[in-house]
DNA sequence: AATCAATTTGAATAAATATTCATCATGGAT
DNA sequence: ATCCATGATGAATATTTATTCAAATTGATT
């Protein structure tokens, strides 16, 4: 049952980090992480993510979440640590049912994007200032929910739960 | 050769207008417009445009521009003309490769959007001031190719050659 | 007009993806 | 603890979509 949420939170973060043109290929990536599962389930979590088939500019087809740019496969490959650290300095506080992410200066309209595509399972929306973004979580999720599925985005994100 | 471009206007126009789930679903529409051809072609033509099969919030799927706002099916109805006419109000001139497209105040941003996502195949790029849009075609792309594809979003758009 | 290369197309087929149906697990409520 | 309802899953299959390959069309060039 958390089967589900442990497979959904890793194939967002497979199809951030990789160019996967295939559900076969993404389920290979996932079983070298130890996931095991059938074709079926991974089309209806497909599905339930929102994960789109996109044509890209090779003439080939990338996994994707829909309204994402899409760079090729170079620009597109296993993170670059570099590059997430510089927007690693975020933290996380909660109040009732609302979540608070502090950013460095100007980077909230960037990462409350990233939250809006990859995250749009757990989070209804964002609205987001300079340095601070308001999450608003859906209904039943729970903060460590939140948090799991954040830490996709921002790998060292600090939290006060 | 000409067939195609038509066939690629005529499908646009039916993603933007009906709730296609299919291409199976999108091959009627088109016929009933007296348009003919196989599914291999529509394959092709989808993948040529970017468009791409959405799993949308009613837990059905559904053809669209990627990174287009969902609306489930009511909303997402045969043109209401009402709506439309209210940004009809555009004006389209051309100085060599470049157009301008005039609009209502404040429409520009939201025009310009509409262009990106719908008509990419012959605009490389757009930039919205408050009621003025520089579009930038493509390469090789001719002032009436340009004109042919705006009026699928403004459909008595008046230009000046 | 004739030739050639490049593009478009359809029919058939391969490949990929979604769904069905039966089974199993999970989490209440009694 | 047992029952019930709900959700999750896999195997098999149906459905859908992409590609292959051969033929047809088009446009450019002579």
């Amino acid at each position: 049952m958390d089967a589900k949420r442990e497979r959904h939170i890793a194939i967002r973060r497979a199809i951030k980090n990789h160019s996967v043109s295939s559900q076969e290929e993404l389920k290979n990536i996932l079983e070298k992480e130890g996931l095991e599962f059938a074709q079926a389930t991974l089309s209806r979590d497909i599905k339930e993510l929102k994960i789109v088939k996109y044509p890209d500019v090779n003439g080939t087809y990338i996994y994707t979440f829909h309204g994402e740019n899409n760079y090729s496969s170079e620009l597109n490959n296993p993170v670059d640590e570099k590059e997430l650290s510089v927007r690693a300095t975020s933290s996380l506080e909660f109040s009732n049912n609302l979540a608070v992410l502090k950013t460095r200066p100007g980077y909230a309209m960037g990462i409350a994007s990233d939250i809006d595509s990859l995250a749009s399972e757990e989070i209804l929306g964002t609205i987001a200032g300079d340095d601070t973004i308001l999450l608003i979580p859906r209904e039943g999720i729970s903060r460590k929910a939140v948090i799991d599925v954040l830490q996709v985005i921002i790998p060292n994100l600090s939290y006060k739960l």
